[in-house]
DNA sequence: CTCAAACTTGGGTGTATACTCAAATTACGT
DNA sequence: ACGTAATTTGAGTATACACCCAAGTTTGAG
């Protein structure tokens, strides 16, 4: 762990570095080396601060887990629009978090054997989240119905998401709008 | 190229562990060493029968993508609930084919630059053959609008598939019913 | 049956990777 | 300013990877 400013600077130099490799090339191009290189800092000042690549990679994932559904503990007062929008922003003003997203949600192996087991748990809380939300719009909707239908919009959503990481001139906010009007 | 009988065998045998690690593992657990392992071969057959290992993973992608949209010249026939049907049968039927699928969309830079590229033109083709489809059966409805749809409905369907493929207990064919049935 | 060509073998090459460490330098509380 | 602990350096280690090749074995057309 970093003790001096110095220190903590080096730390933060990596982790852009980090992000942005993940966000430009995914795992693949995410190399010690290309890390250390970007953040213009030597591999022994790389693992003076981290136990491992793993680490550096796992903080960036998590960073963005946690950025595409801000306000965990808010739950019971978001509608579903709200939950739509937050995601719709997620990916207009943290492209790059984004892209770190999709790609951390699809290598499954890379990461740690357990990194599609933790997108899985994550997705499955969001899951509830909307449900919850989706339930609370309508109170003649089972909450088996409700889960039902947030899954459904949910994976819309993440597929749009997809496409979108495949063609960035997507406009994911107009899909994924007109998948809410649908689906919710 | 194989000529001889055993060498049409060894073939194939290196496609099967080839596909079957993809599935497994994804690309990650694709290499030389496993696919000859498994493929029960020595890695100087498989050089005598391939330029690369990506030429062998480059075959099973194709493979993947090409059975996923069968009888590609029927288009201007079949309504999108037989496009949709087709679409589930090939992950019920298919899993192991599905899941390279999956795989080898989310892979960008890994199967050479332009795997990404090559499954978005695969994407945009389906995206076409989906809008015809719609277009026919509702005639009210325009060129734009009915690709918007197209859109919609196919960006659904393929974040299910990657749902199920976090989660091989997921309702994949439930699940796309639904999502046609409302966005159709 | 013959023999050239296809196929197999398995050790060997070169390169990239993640990670280590002793020694030098720098930061900062006292 | 001093001294300790944090930080940096860069050469070095070990390992995994894709791929090569010379020497043998097997295949199957004529």
């Amino acid at each position: 762990m970093a003790r001096y400013q110095v220190g903590l600077q080096t730390e933060a130099k990596i982790i852009d570095a980090t992000r942005s490799l993940l966000a430009e090339g995914g795992l693949e191009a995410t190399t010690l080396k290309s890390i250390c290189e970007r953040a213009e800092v030597r591999s022994g000042s790389f693992y003076n601060l981290f136990d491992s690549k793993e680490e550096a990679i796992l903080r960036v994932v998590r960073e963005s887990i946690e950025a595409v559904d801000p306000d965990p503990d808010g739950a019971g007062t978001d509608s579903v629009d709200d939950l739509v929008r937050a995601y719709i922003r997620f990916f207009s003003e943290e492209p790059q978090l984004a892209r770190v997203y999709v790609v951390a949600a699809l290598n499954g192996d890379s990461t740690g054997e357990s990194a599609s087991r933790r997108f899985l748990r994550h997705h499955l809380r969001r899951v509830e989240r909307f449900a919850d939300a989706m339930a609370r719009s309508d109170t003649h909707l089972g909450r088996d119905e409700a889960t039902v239908k947030a899954e459904l919009l949910l994976g819309a959503l993440d597929g749009l998401a997809f496409r979108w990481s495949l063609e960035p001139e997507f406009e994911f906010d107009k899909y994924a709008l007109l998948a809410a009007e649908r689906l919710k």
